[in-house]
DNA sequence: GACGTAACGCAACTGGGAGTTGCTTTGGAG
DNA sequence: CTCCAAAGCAACTCCCAGTTGCGTTACGTC
């Protein structure tokens, strides 16, 4: 039957209204009384579920900070870039993308899973990516001596720079601009292993 | 004789121990009471001075954000970007800028008038250094078409995504690879006006 | 060196959120 | 229909934001 319990409802409505909560007005000015006032869900419920407010907050983002960005392969490493970006874009202009991205960039990392999240997020995402460079390398398309890593932080680094700093709308031109870059560097050869 | 009276010597005390208090505890743990401990002035001397916690965090940032950056002006655009890039690594490294930087990326930045600084200080600073591109411009050491702004956003980027997503220890040798990559992408020709 | 005042100290208050406790009510599985 | 785990509820403590009225002190002025 898969019904879902009283409790699996609770649980979904107070995750939901802690991330909008998060999202309009930010961890500083996140209280437990007006996400239980938003849900209907009872302030000693959401205590005997989630010790306290950190562990709240960790719970939801946890629940939505899997990104899933698809991996291109077309053998077109600049096409490849491209999508990559791209999706990366999507994402971080998505409603929860832009949420969880805020969070991360937030009060909330001062708790050291939250910055765990962060790290993964960024040090372990592009990580998934590698293949696709190794595999560019294999085919001659880039210099021997580019550290996928390297590029692919070289790639991601100035759309994050645009969205955090600057608040900028990225979008496709973002994207091959980012593409450009740091291919531009990879090709130069300044993209070796640090 | 130039004494500073018994106001100036709270006013002092005050935002300094603000400031500690936001590098230690973040703006979501701040509080009056606090620093009232802390320095020793009486919780209502604090909200005599300064409205509510916004107005004192907003000023205790404003004192601190003069950035001051050198540009410097060599004839060599390498040389050049790279005291640049290592004045701005000074910056973001000392006590003091990683306090500010840590309080730009907080739940702070949700106060408009912090948000507003965060802006000048990466849009408006950077711009401080359009002249030191546009002789190098001038010199023909740059493709005609190089943007300044372009320039110096592809300079600052990976260091930014360095300190704030790593929280890597970033070094001379961040700020020479910075330059490597912004030179390859301006000398490849996709540092245009976007 | 006494004096007036502006700035600081202080105690006591309201209002609201964090987190807790003991008890009652209800949904849903068997 | 019955049972109990989970949710509701009221009432509490503690802490912080921000306020008020009044006493106290530093400091420029005369």
């Amino acid at each position: 039957m898969e019904r879902i319990g009283r409790g699996e409802k609770v649980r979904a409505a107070v995750i939901a209204a802690t991330l909008t909560e998060l999202t309009e007005k930010g961890y500083a000015a996140l209280t437990i009384d007006e996400i239980a006032r938003r849900t209907g869900v009872h302030k000693t419920t959401i205590y005997r579920r989630w010790r306290d407010v950190p562990t709240l907050v960790l719970d939801a983002v946890t629940v939505h900070a899997e990104v899933d960005i698809p991996i291109p392969d077309s053998g077109d490493i600049e096409r490849d870039l491209t999508r990559l970006a791209t999706s990366f874009i999507g994402w971080a202009t998505s409603t929860t993308g832009r949420a969880i991205l805020t969070v991360l960039l937030s009060d909330a990392a001062r708790i050291p899973e939250i910055a765990a999240i962060r790290r993964q997020l960024f040090e372990d995402g592009p990580r998934r990516a590698d293949t696709m460079i190794t595999a560019a390398l294999a085919r001659g398309d880039l210099p021997a001596d580019v550290d996928p890593a390297e590029l692919l932080k070289a790639l991601i680094a100035p759309i994050f720079f645009e969205i955090v700093i600057i608040g900028a709308t990225v979008d496709q031109k973002t994207a091959a601009h980012a593409v450009s870059v740091a291919l531009a560097a990879a090709r130069a050869g300044v993209l070796g292993r640090q």
